[in-house]
RNA sequence: GCGCCUGUAGCUCAAUGGAUAGAGCACUUGUCUUCGGAACAAGCGACUGAGUGUUCGACUCACUCCAGGCGCACCA
């Protein structure tokens, strides 16, 4: 990686020069006519000296330049815009680093990490709103491997509770249907069956009181709708392992809430008087005295809500990965919500203070407004996969290409993930069912397109040792992909230590459009310059694979 | 009421305090017709919600206001 050298450099000339103490920014240039990369170190030192030694940004800057020593592996550096260095690799380097193209450097302590994502509750339909928290916690999940970390997969359902006792509700009032049904259907049964739960819940206070006896029976395991329970949890869970297929997750480990609950329970009124206290018959932790607000923990029937049960939970889960670092991939509804139970933790469990992160992902919103599993008004997972599919087959039906189940597939999937990923965690999406899946443009189908079209190349090439011979002349949109390869690793490094898949999103993007644009206007086979342009495609075919497994994506090679 | 978040082109979104604020969609006009058109190029389109301040430099930081979202005790 040309850049640490660089950094290095850059380094020893600074204390040279006698500065000391200066974090090194070098960015990549916002555009080629200031090189390949960038430093505003001069500004920043310049600022800082202006007391004593007044020396204009210029004039460090020229100083740091004079200082820099023989570099071999630049074209030229110089000072521009009043104090930025900018630096212009030989295109020699970049063409002997093409062979390490997709190479990713690990980081020099990689955490381990445990991240938990996904969080669906059984007896509930999966939304637009959930696929959030799935893509998103595996493209991080696998970034963050890619850099060197020790990664365990966590998800955390709740399987007990209130919103389970009016499922179950739901489902005796419904009865079970006579037919077989297959595992969507009975999905699509559980969600209308907890519709059902909560809003007769709200209407009348007579179910209300009936439904909270059923949750409270099924807490002491001694419901007389335990089967009914039993059957429902079943259906649910074998419809989630068909979503984590569909998208490409394997979990290390599911916990439930109802394997927490005890214990979270126990740690809860263990430290009555300690770290909570009781009040208005339940018990809660006082937030307010940190500046947060109260929050309870065991409701006035001595049962644990979802805040005792992350007590539980974050004791089980440290004990079955001792992790550096846990990240909670969950909506950004729930901020305040951990930040007083990651406050109550820290005070329960010492050791894990610092090591919890929350992060926090903007609300996916309907174009025609909120979606609800309460209310049943949501957009399902198989409703969007159904409604992609179709396009992706359409596309493949208009090119006379064979359509090929799989390929549907893995496209619609590709242009669904890559919908939701293109997208910065913190932001809101606006979904609209019929444009933001797109299959062009900005999309997650023009990678696997690009991807696809350099092995089309490589493959009608045959294959053929592809060595760059030294001295090879550029064009521009050679050049321009090549420093664009360059980046590809401090790209995913940033992403992984920001959390932002969004980054490599946008880089796959811009080299897809640089590959596209020297494919349009070069020949690559029988060309001149063969040999090099085939071994740039398959650098480019290398990165861009390496991308989209990054993000959850595959990249079929025909499409 | 208190707290947190958001406000960038007609729409959906980018932009570690840095140089001329970038894409896609939509619209207009082209390229092509021997390596894959799910492609490529050009045009159109933004005083970054309003204002004040800090800074050599502000979409980015601070303060005020406006608009929207989310959260704030027995749901998860």
């Amino acid at each position: 990686m040309v850049k640490k050298r660089l950094e290095a450099d850059l380094k020893r000339a600074i204390e040279k020069l006698g500065f000391t103490g200066t974090d090194i920014v070098l960015s990549i240039s916002p555009n080629s006519s200031f090189g390949d990369y960038t430093t505003n170190i001069a500004l920043q030192l310049a600022k800082r000296e202006h007391a004593e030694n007044k020396q204009t940004a210029l004039e460090v800057a020229n100083k740091i330049l004079n200082n820099l020593g023989d570099l071999s592996y630049l074209e030229k550096a110089e000072v521009a815009g009043g104090g930025f260095i900018n630096f212009f690799l030989s295109d020699q380097i970049l063409l002997d680093n093409l062979k390490e193209a997709g190479n990713i450097s690990p980081l020099e302590h990689a955490p381990k990490v445990l991240i938990e994502y996904g969080h669906a509750n059984i007896l509930k339909e999966v939304h637009l709103g959930h696929l959030r928290t799935f893509i998103l916690g595996e493209s991080l999940a696998r970034i963050i491997h890619s850099l060197g970390s020790e990664v365990f997969r966590a998800n955390y359902q709740g399987d007990i509770g209130l919103h389970v006792a009016k499922a179950v509700w739901g489902m005796k009032k419904m009865g079970l249907p006579s037919r077989e049904m297959n595992l969507e259907e009975k999905a699509e049964y559980l969600g209308r069956a907890y519709v059902l739960g909560s809003s007769d819940y709200e209407i009348d206070p007579g179910f209300k009181k009936q439904i909270d006896k059923i949750n409270a029976d099924l807490y002491e395991k001694n419901s007389e709708l335990q089967d009914l329970y039993e059957l429902g949890r079943g259906w649910s869970i074998d419809y989630f392992e068909l979503i984590y297929r569909l998208l490409g997750i394997k979990y290390d480990r599911c916990f439930f809430e109802s394997e927490v609950y005890e214990q979270g329970r126990r740690a809860v009124l263990d430290n009555i008087g300690a770290i909570f206290e009781r009040s208005d018959g339940a018990v809660i932790f006082p937030g307010e005295k940190y500046g947060l607000h109260n929050l309870v923990f065991l409701n006035s029937a001595g049962y644990p809500t979802y805040e005792a049960k992350d007590m539980g939970l974050a004791e089980l889960e440290y004990k079955t990965f001792p992790y550096d670092k846990s990240i909670h991939v969950v909506g950004s509804e729930q901020e305040g919500y951990f930040r007083v139970v990651f406050k109550a933790m820290q005070l329960l469990y010492p050791y894990l203070g610092g090591r919890k992160y929350h992060l926090s992902y903007g609300m996916v919103d309907l174009k025609e407004g909120k979606m609800s599993s309460r209310t049943g008004e949501i957009v399902s997972v198989d409703d969007l996969i159904k409604v992609v599919g179709e396009k992706v087959r359409e596309i493949m039906k208009e090119s006379r290409l064979e359509v090929n189940q799989e390929v549907v597939r893995q496209v619609a999937i590709g242009a669904i993930k890559f919908a939701y990923l293109k997208f910065a965690p913190a932001s809101n999406i606006v979904f609209d069912l019929e444009k933001s899946v797109s299959l062009q443009g900005d999309s997650g189908p023009y990678l696997q397109y690009t991807f696809a079209r350099t092995q089309s190349v490589l493959e009608k090439a045959g294959v053929k040792s592809r060595e760059v011979g030294k001295e090879e002349s550029l064009e521009e949109e050679e050049r321009v992909l090549l420093r664009r390869l360059e980046y590809f690793d401090e790209v995913v490094r940033q992403a992984g230590v920001e959390y932002r898949p969004n980054s490599v999103a946008e880089y796959l993007l811009n080299l897809a459009k640089d590959y596209n644009l020297f494919y349009q206007k070069y020949r690559i086979i029988q060309s001149e310059k063969e040999e090099l342009r085939l071994t740039v495609t398959d650098a480019v075919g290398r990165v861009m694979q390496k991308g989209l497994d990054l993000l959850g994506i595959s990249a079929p090679e025909r499409m």
